[in-house]
DNA sequence: TTCGTCATGTAATGGGTTACATGATTAC
DNA sequence: GTAATCATGTAACCCATTACATGACGAA
C-alpha cells in the first residue's frame, strides 16, 4: 500500500514526489518494482487533502542546513512533510493487518517499517505471516501428494519450487520471531542503533 | 492473467466456472491465491463473446461417457469448451512475454502451461525471466553495498532475504535452462510422458 | 543546442477484489 | 428442515498502470 509507504518515508524526512519515488524504490526494492508517477502524485494529493501530509511551499527550512548540498530550489518542487495526524494514521496502518494472502505485498511493506513498530505488533505480524505461509505450504504439499499424477511435469516443478520457497520463508520467520522474543534486533547490526530520530519518536 | 489460465485449463477439458476456479487454485496454487468469481464469470463472458470459448448448453456430451460419475446435470451449470480460435489465441498468449517485472505473476502462469509450448519458447521465457531476476539481484546487491548505512536493520534484513530469494531463483532457472537445452523434461518424472492428450496436440 | 535527468501532473484503462444476491442439491 | 457445498452472477470499488503532456536545469 502506497499510503503506508509514503507516510513512512515522510516520517523520516520531508521530501518531494520525485525523490520519494526513488527512496521507495530502494526501501521496497525487495518487494516490488518502482511505483509509477501516475499513482504517486494523485496519492500525494489525497494524503494532503486528508491532512496527513502538508505541502511546504519550498525546501530551505525543510532539511537540516548541513549535509545536503545547496538544494537549489528548482521549478515547482513541492516538498511534502508528514503532519501529527499523519503520524497517527501511519501508526494505525502499521499496526493493522488486512486479510493478506501469501502473495500480498502488505507484509513486506509492514516489515520494511518495523523499526517504527513496537515488539508486540512485530510479533503479531510475523506470526500472522507465518501462519499464512504455513497454510500455503500445506496446500502445496497436499497437491504434490494427492494430485501429482494429474499435473504435468512443469506444473509440478512450479509447485515444488513454491513449496521450497514456503519452507525457507517459514524458517526465516521462525528466526525473526525467536530474535524478537529474545529482544534482540534482527541481525548483523554493527551500530548500537540509538534513536537518532529527531524529535518525539512516536506521535 | 486470467485469460491465459482459463484458456489453458479449458484446453485440457471442458468445464464449468466453479470447477474452473478449483482447478485454477491447484494449478496456480504456487503463484497466487484463488481468483474470485467476480473476476471469473465476467471474464468467461468476455472470452465467449470473443469466440475463444463456447457455451455448451449442458454437460453430457462434453465429457467422455466413462470415468466421471453420473454428472447429474444440475441447475444452470454452464459448461465451457475452448474453440479452435481459442486454441490459437492461447498459443499467442503463451508465446508472448509482456514487460514483466520480477513481481509479475505472468512468468508463473506461463511456466504452468509450459507443457503446451515448444522448447524454443520455453527457453526464451526462462532466459528472459533470468535476466530480470539477475537485474533485481544486482539492484539489491547495490543497495546492500552502498546504501546499507542509511537503512535500518529490518529494511536491510528484508533486502537480504530478497537477495537470497533472487539467488535461489537464478540457480533454479539455470537448472531448468540446462535441462531444456539438453532436451530433458524438467525433473523427477517417472512416467515417460507420452502425449496422452486427446486429439491434435497443437491447434 | 541538444541530451539526460529532474520534476510534476492528467486521462484513460486495466485487472482485479469485496460484498451482495440468488438458488439448487446433498448429507445429516 | 437445516446446514454445507455447489453454482452463477452483478455492482461498486480499488489500487494501480500506461501513455501522454509539460517544462526546468545542467552538462557536453
Amino acid at each position: 500500500m502506497l499510503e503506508l509507504a509514503i507516510l513512512g518515508l515522510l516520517h523520516e524526512s520531508p521530501m518531494h514526489g520525485y525523490e520519494l519515488r526513488k527512496q521507495l524504490a530502494t526501501k521496497l526494492g525487495a518487494i516490488r518494482a518502482a511505483i509509477s508517477y501516475g499513482s504517486l502524485y494523485p496519492t500525494l494529493r489525497r494524503l494532503q487533502s486528508a491532512g496527513w501530509i502538508t505541502d511546504a511551499p519550498d525546501a530551505a527550512e525543510a532539511t537540516p542546513p548541513a549535509e545536503i548540498p545547496p538544494l537549489t530550489s528548482r521549478r515547482g518542487r513541492v516538498v511534502y512533510a508528514i503532519t501529527a495526524e499523519g503520524k497517527e494514521r501511519f501508526g494505525e496502518l502499521l499496526a493493522q493487518t488486512g486479510p493478506e494472502t501469501f502473495d500480498d505485498p502488505g507484509f513486506g511493506i509492514h516489515f520494511a517499517f518495523f523499526a517504527r513498530t513496537d515488539s508486540d505488533t512485530r510479533l503479531r505480524i510475523l506470526e500472522g505471516r507465518r501462519r499464512r505461509i504455513e497454510e500455503r505450504r500445506e496446500g502445496l504439499r497436499d497437491v504434490l501428494a494427492r494430485a501429482a499424477e494429474r499435473l504435468d511435469a512443469y506444473t509440478l516443478e512450479l509447485q515444488r519450487h513454491g513449496l521450497d520457497a514456503c519452507e525457507r520463508e517459514v524458517r526465516w520467520l521462525e528466526e525473526l520471531i525467536a530474535n524478537e522474543r529474545s529482544g534482540r534486533p534482527p541481525a548483523t547490526e554493527t551500530t548500537p542503533r540509538p534513536p537518532t530520530d529527531r524529535s518525539g519518536r512516536d506521535e
